[in-house]
DNA sequence: AAACACCAAAATGTCGACACTATCACAAAA
DNA sequence: TTTTGTGATAGTGTCGACATTTTGGTGTTT
């Protein structure tokens, strides 16, 4: 997800990372899950000091907690820090689309109307190969998004982004069938685009917060389902 | 800083990494310097791993970065980053300052009015405890903030104000004297209780971005002054 | 001189080993 | 039956050691 390509360059400890919250992301470890260094080691096949080195970074991303001297946990997931995430994120995707359109030049009205095209093209696969269609959704809001061209505030989003996307894969794992209900909201995007093209700044915030929020409260209705397990 | 107190309770990675976080932040450790591991033995007592740890946490904060085989070193320093960081985090204030508005209750206004006595009891001590009109500054501006009750935004603050505050650790370490000319605006402050307590919004977030960007620009001026050396 | 090859010293990344701590089952006592 | 004690077992946190890589200096060649 992250740095999907087997970096053989970087040192055992980024490699592992990488592996690491990917597979708490999408699900491989259930939250509140107990990260056995046995365990560990032997799935990811490295000593002990590269899979700490790991976790002390995954620590700081907050999907993983620590006690000491009793080793390592998946990060828990609750109702509310769900809804806090998502609520931060609208606000924060809302804060860059504003930034993006005092800023916004040609080359960010290009990027955006370029991906939206990919997305479209993809609109009928969802069900196919939902994987690439998620690369395409997640490729045209960053488009959008990139054009505050603010690296700090766009490494928030990311990390925002990353933590969203555990309870987004927690809900797809735990409700078999239709995604579509969940963010496949193609009309939206195309009013989107709409706004932002016009450059109508209030209209574009009140959108994006809506596809933002929508989906959370999708998840808080059937978090009972997941939660109850 | 973070955690000042030495916690004995946790492991050793987790008290390196808070006496490390704070020396470079305070500037101990010059941007761009080597770390080498048997200079941070030597300081902390401690052997690699605990040492990699810390550090491994550090890179993901953005104030340690590593090279494979080469170690670690400082994050550097960058007259853009600063005033990106400057930027963003005065947009993040300004956010949490509107949420805090629309959820705020008598409480958060309480909380207010209290830090802001505290301060400015210390008005005339900045020169004589610099350290503690800088505590007291900071619970000011965190209790009008936290008035926005997401923990997942303030955790976004706090890190943004941690980066800064590198920036202004160095600008102060290398301009010896009149701190006061930076960000003791007494007036400003009294200004946004003001606003605030009148729940007028659009004033609100135009005096805090005013307070934060104000510093940055300061520190742009003199930014050769400590960047030529 | 400048560029290059080469070697010694130092530094990094990883692992296995060791001491300390928590956990769990089971027995003894209230 | 519930509580309390007691080992055995498993797990964690830290260090020292080792292989590999980088660094810096010295001498050689162009």
């Amino acid at each position: 997800m992250a740095g999907s390509a087997i970096d053989n360059k970087n040192n055992f400890a980024a490699q592992v990372m990488g592996r690491l919250k990917n597979d708490i992301l999408t699900g491989y470890f259930q939250p509140n899950e107990k990260l056995l260094m046995s365990r560990l080691k032997e799935r990811y096949q490295v000593g002990v000091s590269p899979l700490r080195e790991a976790l002390s970074q995954l620590i700081v991303e907050q999907l993983v907690v620590v006690e000491n001297q009793r080793g390592f946990k998946v990060h828990p997931v609750s109702e509310l820090e769900m809804l806090d995430i998502y609520q931060t994120r609208a606000e924060i995707e809302a804060l860059c689309i504003g930034l993006a359109l005092e800023h916004g030049d040609d080359e960010w009205e290009a990027g955006i109307v370029a991906a939206a095209h990919k997305l479209h093209k993809y609109q009928d696969l969802v069900e196919q190969e939902p994987q690439e269609w998620e690369l395409r959704h997640q490729a045209f809001h960053t488009a959008i998004a990139s054009g505050c061209k603010s690296p700090t505030l766009l490494h928030v989003r990311r990390s925002l982004y990353e933590k969203a996307s555990r309870y987004r894969n927690l809900w797809l794992k735990n409700t078999m069938s239709n995604r579509i209900a969940f963010d496949v909201n193609h009309q939206e995007h195309n009013q989107l685009v709409e706004v932002l093209m016009a450059g109508d700044m209030v209209q574009a915030k009140i959108l994006i917060k809506e596809h933002l929020l929508g989906p959370s409260r999708a998840l808080a209705e059937h978090w009972s389902a997941f939660s109850a397990e």
